[in-house]
DNA sequence: TTATAAATGGAAACTATTTCTGTTTATCCT
DNA sequence: AGGATAAACAGAAATAGTTTCCATTTATAA
């Protein structure tokens, strides 16, 4: 919380009651949300909250690495958290979501940096996550099945 | 093209000259197309072609494996050729889009096949799309450079 | 050639997202 | 603490993207 305020700070973002709200939001259920279901969420803290303002909200903190965007195809659009310490200089990862809590981790490795060259083409850019079970949801699972 | 019809087929999907139309313009072109980009160039062989038959037809070529599906972040919805044989089992592979020329290539290496560990989650799924400079666009941007 | 299931166009419904405008508010400076 | 200022805000309305529905047409296989 401390950290993510750090960065929207660099940014030059207010950090207003809405925003920390949201980051609260996020911070404790650990699951990625919509922009529908942030404000739906929000309207518990907030009697008028407006879905424009969750849009504005959510690409703010996006762009200023509080959260990240999670891809897919199509119509889909949600945001997490990103775990990661990202003001002593921005560093390449990805990240990693449980299907089952929701939980997001971090992921390092990564084959594609910049200027690799695979199958004759010279990366530029990728975009990679990953869906899986963490580990506590995967002991739970062993536990249960056992 | 024929690989396209058997893959249709085995899908139960009849060969139409809509369907023909836009797998031919996928192929010649080489690019990722969305489906309003798509119906914009259908426009020319056919008068009339509405959007809901195009997404209809791109999703069941993607659904075949004709196509795929180009992934990103929210609205911007797009599909491509994709390249592989597809017919002898299904294989795991991902695709690289050259940025300036739009070539599609094959990525077979894949470090995250399902069941693998990443820092404690077990994979279950992923998302993996590169963009790069083709080889021959690379040689061509030397040449004019040096 | 005919039967059949699938594909089609287009209207309309539906959903998601952005723009706009006037008001409110967090932050910085004194 | 108090005021100035740029940013954030709500909500209406515009825009854009996608899906549903239904009557008609058509590719396929017998």
């Amino acid at each position: 919380m401390k950290e993510a305020y750090l960065l929207m700070r660099d940014a030059g973002l207010k950090l207003t009651p809405r925003r920390q709200a949201i980051i609260a939001m996020f911070s404790d259920s650990r699951v990625q949300l919509s922009p529908q279901e942030v404000q739906e969420r929000l309207k518990c803290q907030f009697i008028r909250c407006g879905l424009p303002g969750v849009y504005r909200n959510l690409e703010a903190l996006a762009d200023c690495g509080v959260l990240f965007r999670v891809v897919g195809f199509g119509r889909e659009r949600s945001y997490a958290l990103c775990c990661c310490s990202q003001r002593d200089g921005v560093h390449h990862h990805h990240h990693v979501i449980c299907i089952s809590c929701g939980l997001v981790g971090q992921v390092e490795s990564c084959a594609y940096q910049e200027g690799v060259v695979i199958e004759g083409f010279r990366v530029v850019s990728h975009v990679l996550q990953l869906r899986g079970i963490c580990a506590s949801c995967s002991s739970r699972e062993t536990e249960a099945s056992g």
